[in-house]
DNA sequence: GGTGAAACTTTGTGGCGCAAAGTTACGTAA
DNA sequence: TTACGTAACTTTGCGCCACAAAGTTTCACC
């Protein structure tokens, strides 16, 4: 049987599984970047990513080449958790796809 | 890139994709089952299900062998939605298995 | 007629997604 | 040096929704 309980709740969200599908992918995103990426406005986007960074699955890095610039990246917890979650996923596709 | 707006939000929650999944595996459930199963409250449980009716995801028969007894099922749109819902977690689950 | 169970409905509460507007800091053009 | 523009926020407000708890209806059985 699957274990639903075990989706994390933090990630179990279209605009975060987003975001996390696309910090798992590079290594690195700026956060202008990850808005056009996302066609997100930025005060939700901030708000998705500092609710990523409070469960400490996401990492910042604040610089000021010219412009205000803040990268975000993945921590080592937030890549274990997303893993995670991708596993239970699978878990559902491996008992549902007609194959 | 993987369409994640394609996500259907009637099935992506952690609630409903849990019930959807238990119908998708047998044809029938009765409404006690699906409770013992879940250990959802009834009406959390009957709200769910209303939900998924509405979206024409859920078709329900009322019996009464003694005690009322309604049983559920998946409609024809429901398991399409929800094989689409799939096919969406696979594209994920394609692209960040480690292997 | 009273009890109990199934399957609801109703009510209330808290949390959350999202948009829109305001804020701060800084760099550039006049 | 003042005005403007942009990045990256914060704040405010709205509306929806998950969930729990309690009330309701129907029916079978004692």
């Amino acid at each position: 049987m699957i274990d639903f309980s075990q989706l994390d709740k933090v990630i179990h969200e279209k605009g975060r599984l987003a975001i996390m599908s696309l910090l798992a992918a590079r290594p690195e995103w700026r956060f202008q970047d990850l808005k056009t990426e996302l066609s997100m406005s930025d005060g939700n986007l901030v708000t998705h990513l500092r609710t990523l960074h409070k469960a400490g699955y996401v990492s910042l890095t604040k610089e000021h080449d010219g412009r205000p610039q803040t990268s975000y990246a993945l921590t080592d917890r937030g890549r274990e958790a997303f893993l995670g979650y991708v596993a239970v996923l699978e878990s559902i596709v491996q008992k549902h796809k007609p194959s």
